[in-house]
DNA sequence: GGTTATAATGAGAATCATTATCACTACGAT
DNA sequence: ATCGTAGTGATAATGATTCTCATTATAACC
């Protein structure tokens, strides 16, 4: 059981749900994943262990806890990842001829510009921020 | 005919496409639009009168011709805007309540510094940067 | 330790966005 | 005017995701 696994079974039972073995199979994918992931991976990743509707649903109660955070990168598919609170803050680059997505992320003073910025941004558009993310679009190494 | 109009009709023809009516309208209706849309919602905008396969198809065509760009920020949909070439670089406001995506240019300072950061991450990942993209979660006016 | 109420699961059906198909129409070149 | 190709529209097919419901596992209580 790694360290964040305490974390997320706390968060789990405050959201009242439990952290069964599907669960900690699908969080433990994310967690061993470089980058975010869809459901299909995920069935994929763990062999059918875990049946697709259960990866789906886990997911949505993974989200609702506040435990994975979704990203739409690809055309159709939604990817989740570890939120930002457990894995830490990062971003992401996209490829634009695979659309494979890799975290990365930024040496603290490059984020404190980011986040300064973002501040900017947020009182010139009476918009109220409580998160950013920047993407980065280009061609992966395996691309290039 | 706006002013764009003119270099999308010569994009299109540079592809060995036509500038059809019904391409026209879907434009138009982008243009019209203050941020990215669904096919779904151009067909409602534009009061079934290019049907929703149509509107599919069109977009499909302008977005090879690189006259749109797709956006995914949503669930399970893809919105397209007017490329940036023809409309300018812009960031995104993305209301994490109701889903409602907004434009925003950011001032000449701050578009400028982002563009260094980009670099910057560019370098330090080993990733071609062609583009980027900010997007700013948070509560638009009306969810606020 | 067994019982019971409730949460979770798994298989498949249903739904929604999107894509493919195909017969038909419109346009441009000859 | 006509012929070939591009475009259109209706509908069927697909793929991701959500819903349903009968069954199973779990935690709390006796």
């Amino acid at each position: 059981m790694s360290i964040e696994d305490k974390d997320v079974e706390e968060r789990l039972s405050q959201s009242g749900v439990r952290y069964t073995g599907g669960r900690r199979q699908v969080v433990a994918a994310l967690q061993g994943a470089d980058g975010p992931m869809s459901a299909a991976e995920l069935h994929q990743g763990l062999a059918g262990k875990v049946p697709v509707s259960s990866v789906y649903r886990t997911l949505a109660v993974l989200e609702e806890a506040g435990v994975v955070q979704p990203h739409h990168s690809a055309k159709g598919i939604t990817r989740y990842e570890i939120a930002e609170w457990l894995a830490g803050h990062h971003h992401h680059l996209v490829c634009i001829s695979c659309g494979a997505v890799e975290d990365i992320e930024l040496p603290r003073s490059l984020e404190s510009q980011l986040e300064r910025l973002v501040g900017e941004v947020s009182e010139m558009s009476a918009f109220s921020a409580s998160g950013h993310s920047l993407e980065v679009d280009g061609l992966c190494t395996r691309c290039a």
